[in-house]
DNA sequence: ATACATAGTATCTAAATAAATACTGTCGGG
DNA sequence: CCCGACAGTATTTATTTAGATACTATGTAT
């Protein structure tokens, strides 16, 4: 993990953990509770197994998520929130608020 | 304006607003009072005038701001946020406190 | 011996985003 | 008559991100 400068705007650091298109939703499920690879993906059919793999080492590179190998076969790799992911939650919280309201303004301008 | 599909989830919806890699900081800047074009690209050196346009564009075709032109010569035209826009400013303030914490545990793990 | 389940990798292509650079229009001041 | 201020536009290029598709490994169950 070769993360650089400090001192850096916290928006400018969650902007950069949360850009891409599929974080947020992917956040929002692991804090749901914790997921195998195969069950997360069924969340989120719309992503490729590829894709999801990619965000996922993404994610666990910025630190938000943890990532648990148990050794068997078939393998089984359990993805859960990381410390500073759990603290995550209060964004996603009013994200799930706000969102919400955007939707109704897009509703009242029926487009 | 031709946004889509209803009934779609919030956070899918926040997370399509704020891909990119300007979105947040400028709603935050917004947030702290209305600016003119080039008072808030003064403020972001990082991005070239024409990316700073098309951000710009972004975020008032998705409801978030609101740009008012004045006809004078020199040009002058305000950019601010919108209703919707200034809600969004709770999600900025649990932004900031988290990605303040994240840049702490950073600099626990120095990288 | 073969098939299946799980969680991947490896490549390549396409799409989306951002950056660089140069150009535009208009009024007032010198 | 030219210059500067302001807020752009236009065009091209580069970079980043996501998607499609095919392939892999291994132990158990049949």
């Amino acid at each position: 993990m070769e993360k650089d400068l400090f001192g850096i705007c916290p928006y400018t650091t969650a902007q950069r953990v949360l850009s891409g298109k599929w974080s947020i939703i992917i956040l929002y499920h692991l804090g749901k509770k914790t997921m195998r690879f195969g069950e997360l993906q069924r969340q989120l059919p719309d992503l490729t197994q590829s894709t999801l793999t990619k965000q996922l080492r993404a994610l666990e590179e910025n630190g938000l998520i943890e990532r648990k190998i148990y050794p068997q076969v078939p393998p089984k790799v359990e993805y859960s929130l990381s410390d500073i992911g759990i603290k995550f939650k209060k964004v996603l919280a009013e994200l799930a608020i706000w969102g919400n309201e955007y939707i109704e303004t897009l509703k009242d301008k029926n487009c």
